[in-house]
DNA sequence: ATCGTTAATGAAATCGATTTCAAGTATTTT
DNA sequence: AAAATACTTGAAATCGATTTCATTAACGAT
């Protein structure tokens, strides 16, 4: 029978003969308190089994030490891919935050506006936000950023943007793509893609550099793909490559997702990879190792950028302005 | 400029000319209040941008109203294939407390003992817990569940396990994996997976019954892998079926990552899937319909996982003691 | 021996809400 | 018209910690 009420600071003060300042200070290493009184008061703390109550901390220390994790999950579920990048890097968040014993409320945006972000701000409930997989919810993000609310977003960076990005650097990754390709001979190289989309468009810029500044002469040429599902991007591919008997022997695919798609409707019409075409992805998700034939990608050090993105809000709650920032990027050689 | 003290309950009660309780009851619409008052102020609060102090409102009302989920990143990140169907499971669970308005707090085990979940417990961080991959920790979940934590586990139960489990319903996913395979007339059939892990062992003692009931001879035998990585079942399936040429012709794996591991090593050996072998895994993890040849597999219902999980703790919370619980679970047929 | 410091402790105020309980007003009953 | 009842409202207590400020004790300086 265990008893109901709670072990509050009162008690271990009643029990410790001091009183509750004492024991709070003790608690929190208060060098005003002496070496033995603490001794005793931790002592009896343990004793009691005493706990701090964290509510009542926060209330009155009115900061709240945890961070919300936005990620769109339901997004997400439309797409039914449910992309294994975003899970490395929610882990790589994790770990960071659990370095700094900050504690990681996760939560999705309501699909209205960004009120529920706001609130909880004003509410004190965390600290601050980092969002992740919002691409599609710009609008959200900026209102959560006019509203000043400390964060740091996981994505592509548009010109102006009023937030803080942390991102794979995608210029450089188009690069590296390109020169893989260019060295492994080939010589008519497609992008697929929507370079309308931020990211994407950084990579095509790299990939068009890398080629202009190749001392052999190559082709590009690009295929946009409207949404980020693998069926959409098999669909694209398979009616490209059916059609279009064209000279293509290399593609750079904006995800591995959509490498994977590609090489499927590729193998279905009889072309080898990487002999006949060679492909390239980007993200290096768990899948593109296991896939047969493993997919040569791009790939980010998710560990760094949940490091990065914990390390550029706190500097935010500290009232700094960080810049955005890349994150290490690099190939990835696989069979495809 | 803006103001720096948040607006607090106590504003709103002066502009509005009422007292911080009526305040109070107005906003939580407590029929005790007037129609008019109650109008009246909270369109006052509107007006100043109050939001409720969430720290105060959790230290007053003695319930935080949020779970933790507790996750392995870490004993994850070391089988380096982060498995995608855990993100579904978490997708689901985001849903279920998100549709009730609870918070999610996401944290990770400290991997020397329970000490950080009681005090979350003990410190009013969360009112319960939910437990996601902690397979390996079965220590830490039963020092929790000893200590009283309110919670529930995903996974496999073992006979008086002290705490409440959901899960996929293994017994019969070995007989719906059976059932298929004998359906595609294959006649020897190899479980893959290490049977003394519990869940592993339900699905085995289904495939057993499914066998036994036939009335076709049917031979099943058994290979052990000690591990869950890609890499290693890759490594047995290699060895098996490269020494000896038996007659096995179809496979039920222990997973989809597994499932696509042994396709992978009977491809490199010749074979021709489902032909020569028809392989079945489990989770329906969404790699297993990416990859060539699309798994057959065991697929399980994560938005109802997440619902049932969710409801069971909430259950707990008012104190009832609700039993484990299986989620449905079909066969999803594919090309393998 | 007296005064001024310094070190250690505690009483009371505070954080921002909710709840208890008392009081005031309006309405109905007799 | 007086008494009983029902509605609204507010003053003060409360949740459990931390912080301010005052106080006491101990010590060295004069």
């Amino acid at each position: 029978m265990k008893s109901n009420r709670p072990v509050t600071m009162l008690d271990v003060a009643r029990e410790a003969k001091v009183s509750k300042p004492t024991v709070s200070r003790a608690l929190s290493d208060n060098p005003l308190v002496t070496k033995e009184t603490k001794e005793h008061i931790i002592a009896t703390a343990r004793k009691l089994g005493y706990v701090v109550n964290r509510n009542a901390q926060k209330l009155r220390h009115k900061n709240t030490n945890t961070v919300a994790v936005s990620i769109d999950f339901l997004s997400h579920r439309q797409n039914r891919i449910s992309d294994p990048f975003i899970f490395d890097l929610l882990a790589g968040i994790s770990e960071a935050l659990g370095k700094k014993n900050i504690d990681l409320l996760l939560t999705s945006p309501n699909h209205e506006n960004s009120e529920k972000f706001r609130n909880m701000i004003a509410g004190r409930e965390v600290d601050g936000f980092i969002f992740i997989g919002q691409g599609r919810r710009t609008d959200l993000l900026l209102e959560s950023a006019n509203f000043g609310i400390p964060m740091v977003v996981w994505g592509g960076k548009f010109d102006n943007a009023p937030y803080c990005v942390v991102g794979s650097d995608n210029y450089l990754g188009g690069q590296l793509a390109g020169k893989h390709l260019i060295s492994k001979g080939k010589r008519h190289i497609l992008m697929v893609g929507d370079i309308e989309h931020i990211e994407i468009n950084l990579r095509y810029k790299g990939l068009q550099k890398t080629v202009a500044d190749s001392s052999i002469e190559v082709e590009l040429s690009h295929l946009p793909v409207a949404n980020f599902s693998y069926d959409t991007a098999h669909e694209v591919a398979a009616k490209f490559f059916k059609h279009k008997s064209s000279s293509v022997d290399g593609v750079f695919a904006y995800s591995d997702t959509a490498a994977m798609a590609i090489a499927h409707a590729l193998l279905e019409l009889g072309k080898r990879i990487p002999e006949d075409i060679s492909i390239v992805g980007y993200n290096d998700s768990s899948t593109a190792a296991i896939y047969r034939p493993g997919i040569t990608t791009i790939q980010q050090d998710t560990y760094e950028a949940g490091e990065l993105m914990v390390k550029l809000l706190l500097q935010q709650l500290e009232g700094k302005h960080p810049d955005s920032r890349l994150i290490s990027t690099k190939l990835m050689v696989r069979e495809s």
